[in-house]
DNA sequence: TTGGATAGTCCGATTACTTCA
DNA sequence: GGTGAAGTAATCGGACTATCC
């Protein structure tokens, strides 16, 4: 029914690691596999083309894992203490038969009937779309509540719903809005970071396309490369590791040597590419959630 | 065991209302 | 007081899962 995406997708995924696995290295991971596959329950979004390949990461956890609501790390274990394990659905996964859960339904509708909003009024009967504000209480119980872990499951709907005078359906509307005003400003802080990187690595191509050119030129004239300044160039030593500049001292030696042709040297010390990652210091960035209006 | 029906949730997009400058 | 922008509660439709029969 929903595999539509069998193409081949290309996602570029921009995370940390889940809290399942507790490494927080930054990682940014080009990712060629067919869409459909990472994710056969949902047509692509732009926030998929953030999901990681591990399904262990899914969008859900890789907004936690980026995530600037920081969801404690009580979150990642919610499904497996609350037996909710479809990302889907909470109530399908709800422990409990049907036939059980239609008492659950049964007081929904009840409460439906019984719970007006927060203060005065005239919800009843009256089927124009009226918009209700939520109160200042109401809205940070619900943050909260948030806070702690960004879906519910219904006895912690209803539960919510009847704490707060409100109907179950009001609370999970929240919820719903709430998650995706999260997932908006994720994808601006997502936006925000990738343009930023993609300016890094441009200036980094434009430096290193000099650097080509001026290596180039030193190899076609050698009797100017002896007056000349040697290129700025950073090479790793293979046997100590260390990186070496090339327009200190002691550098024209690595240079000349990086240049020397290999059939010379039967253990060429060639340099070592940087990982160009390393000049684009990722930070894990946190913004607080907007607060809620009332 | 299989498949259709049903119920419930989720998400994305959109609408409609409220608040504020 | 009128107005536009921003924020947000609510609705709609499609996709999906779990359960029942």
């Amino acid at each position: 029914m929903g595999d539509k995406n069998d193409g081949l997708g290309l996602s570029l995924s921009l995370g940390y690691a889940t809290q399942r696995n507790h490494h927080q290295q930054p990682s940014l991971k080009l990712n060629l596999m067919p869409l459909a596959s990472q994710n056969k329950h949902k047509k692509p979004s732009w926030t998929d083309l953030f999901q990681s390949p591990d399904r262990t990461c899914d969008t859900r956890l890789f907004q936690r894992g980026l995530d600037m609501n920081r969801v404690p790390a009580a979150v990642a274990d919610y499904d497996d203490e609350t037996g909710v394990s479809s990302p889907n659905s909470t109530l399908s996964s709800f422990s409990g038969k049907r036939s059980e859960r239609k008492q659950i339904g049964e007081e929904t509708e009840a409460e439906r009937a019984s719970c007006s909003r927060g203060s005065d009024d005239e919800d009843g009967g009256d089927a124009s779309r009226k918009k209700l504000r939520l109160s200042k209480e109401q809205s940070s119980v619900l943050e909260e509540n948030f806070k702690e872990h960004n879906t519910l499951n219904p006895k912690e709907k209803l539960a919510l719903a009847k704490q707060l005078n409100l109907r179950p359906r009001q609370v999970e509307v929240w919820f719903q809005n709430r998650r995706a005003r999260t997932k908006l400003k994720q994808t601006e802080v997502d936006c925000e970071y990738l343009k930023r990187f993609c300016e890094n690595l441009t200036e980094e191509n434009r430096r290193l396309l000099k650097e080509v050119q001026e290596l180039r030129a030193l190899k076609l004239s050698p009797q100017l490369y002896m007056h000349m300044n040697p290129p700025t160039t950073l090479t790793m030593c293979p046997s100590c590791k260390r990186v070496v500049s090339s327009a200190s001292s002691s550098s024209a030696a690595v240079v000349s040597s990086a240049l020397a042709p290999i059939a010379s040297n039967p253990q060429p010390q060639r340099p070592v590419p940087i990982n160009p990652w390393a000049a684009t210091p990722i930070h894990h960035r946190t913004f607080d959630a907007p607060a809620s209006s009332s």
